[in-house]
DNA sequence: ATAAGGCCCTGACCGC
DNA sequence: TGCGGTCAGGGCCTTA
């Protein structure tokens, strides 16, 4: 599941491969993945685009174009943006494809058809409701604290909620609440100021090791046909402390690690270490 | 305003 | 081996 850290590698590799190619011909396997426009306005729009500009917000992939216009992609979850030398064929799943005009092509692959790109002039019609960057100096501790005053939901719930704060998803909201020792559970509104602080710099903290272990993970040589799609195994995937570690040993105290349900996501966490 | 549940999708997995 | 049922899960929408 592509959350911040692998949506930021996405746009740092796609950047250089990208930067001023001109879009010469569109093919939508599945109109519902453009969002905005409709799909053959879409299509007929994104004619002699060229990407200039590569950016990210939250979870939203921003690849600005030369006319002003942005095109943003979000992969939700299995969505995967490829970029294939010419004369590739589109994979089983490839649900958008644009054609470069050095031959190469832009592929947007997405098993589970969740994934919506747009195409807009002015992104905050998309990007409004977001909350803070939590990498950003907005996103302090005090604005945080503010968020959560009075809500009585589970506090894992609010770290998903992309309007408290932009870009964490199951995995690193599991990881950042056991690393600052806070049961899932306890509702957003009762959490104290220290806790509120330990859990402002776990966030950050996973979501800075998050990057750096998918940059490093790249190794710089596999990419000529691909950008690499983000979380997979053999990156952050060994490094997790509790996300999907059911039954195994908290890596602080060896109490097994529980799995429960909250907001209809997996929550996996130490009973013991977190309290 | 906030919280909770349904929905979209497909592949993986499970039990028989 | 084959098959039906269940599950995962981000964000949007509806309901309470």
């Amino acid at each position: 599941m592509p959350e911040l850290p692998e949506v930021e590698t996405y746009v740092r590799e796609l950047a250089p491969q990208l930067s001023g190619s001109c879009v010469q011909a569109a093919q939508i396997y599945w109109p519902r993945t453009i969002a905005t426009p409709t799909a053959p306005i879409f299509a007929r729009r994104i004619l002699g685009s060229r990407f200039v500009d590569f950016s990210r917000r939250g979870k939203y992939m921003l690849l600005g174009l030369a006319d002003g216009m942005t095109l943003i992609v979000h992969l939700r979850m299995t969505g995967k943006v490829l970029v294939k030398p010419a004369g590739s064929v589109a994979a089983l799943h490839t649900r958008v494809v644009l054609d470069l005009d050095d031959g190469r092509h832009l592929h947007f692959h997405d098993t589970r058809k969740f994934g919506r790109i747009w195409l807009v002039g002015d992104t905050e019609t998309v990007l409004a409701k977001l909350g803070p960057e939590p990498l950003s100096s907005d996103f302090t501790r005090e604005d945080f604290g503010v968020r959560l005053v009075g809500r009585r939901a589970p506090i894992k719930a609010l770290l998903l909620d992309q309007a408290i704060l932009a870009g964490v998803g199951n995995i690193y909201a599991d990881e950042a609440l056991f690393l600052a020792g806070i049961d899932p559970k306890r509702l957003g509104g009762t959490l104290t100021d220290a806790e509120i602080g330990r859990l402002h710099g776990t966030v950050r903290e996973v979501l800075l090791r998050g990057i750096e272990l998918q940059g490093s993970s790249l190794g710089g040589s596999s990419l000529q046909n691909y950008v690499r799609p983000g979380g997979e195994p053999g990156g952050f995937q060994e490094e997790f402390q509790v996300f999907r570690r059911t039954g195994k040993p908290c890596p602080h105290c060896g109490t097994p690690i529980e799995r429960i349900v909250l907001a209809q996501r997996s929550t996996h966490f130490c009973p013991a270490c977190q309290s």
